[in-house]
DNA sequence: TCCTATAACTTAGCATGCTAACTTAGCATT
DNA sequence: AATGCTAAGTTAGCATGCTAAGTTATAGGA
């Protein structure tokens, strides 16, 4: 049997990802899941856990503990939701802005810079990888309900 | 900002390893991480821990937990080389070909159908997804000589 | 022959996934 | 107002990634 595909997604996402946090904890001091954690909530606007677990495709006791360490390091300010609910309203400190600010295109920079010398169409590849999300996401919900 | 294909591949993929990961825990009993250990032995001919870590994208230390856990669940059978050298030649016992036989083709086949109903060309993308892998291969054993 | 270099492997300890089970806060029905 | 439902969040404990540092087995040169 050859290589597939299940094995190949996983195993380069596995470098990539391994990449990206050397990279960060080398210059930066942060890992590469709390980098992630920082950008949905600053940049694609997720407040609370429950979203802030869906965007990053881990479960909620995962988020909960990784939003109590951005907090005890001073870079996500965790409140009750003042709207109400059993809900946390998340959102950046000043630091934690700064850190998503200083490395906002990096990576996607780094990456579209290896798809480019792969010779692999980055805007179809992109797109395929989105689609392919979004189906996920459909049966998923769909089989849940 | 918009997701972009960093976010998105890293979420598409943690996404597929959680749903074999209980696939498999419900009905087989063992883990993906496992699984996908077994199969590159087994179904791969990779023999040794050092080319099973590159096989998974993993680093050496993994493997030589997971080839303990292995042997000790009667999966694996881990010896010195014969050959000489610090190694170990790693091959499936009975019951780990049983566990890979029985699977072999089931997580492709699901991602085969995922992949089908989202409309995703197939070929194109595996080979988009192959192309990367090896790119990245390349310039990492590069930047490291 | 002995010394050193190298590659493979191991150990220790931490970070971050997970599941199972529990708690909390608001809502909706009566 | 009391009861119970639902969604969000937490806790406990385990599995498996990682890095840093140490060990082992062979090979190659002095």
């Amino acid at each position: 049997m050859e290589r597939n595909l299940s094995l190949n997604l996983h195993v380069l996402v596995a470098r990539l990802d391994r990449a990206a946090d050397r990279i960060l904890r080398a210059e930066h001091n942060i890992s590469y899941s709390r980098f992630l954690a920082l950008t949905l909530v600053g940049e694609l606007g997720v407040s609370t856990q429950r979203a802030l677990a869906d965007g990053l495709g881990v479960t909620e006791p995962s988020v909960s503990r990784m939003t109590a360490v951005l907090a005890s390091e001073g870079l996500l300010d965790v409140q009750p939701d003042p709207a109400g609910g059993n809900r946390r309203r998340l959102t950046l400190t000043d630091q934690g802005k700064q850190v998503v600010a200083s490395l906002r295109q990096e990576f996607e920079e780094k990456l579209a810079a290896l798809v480019a010398h792969s010779g692999v169409p980055y805007a179809e590849f992109a797109e395929h990888t989105a689609t392919l999300l979004a189906t996920l996401d459909r049966v998923e919900r769909e089989s849940t309900k």
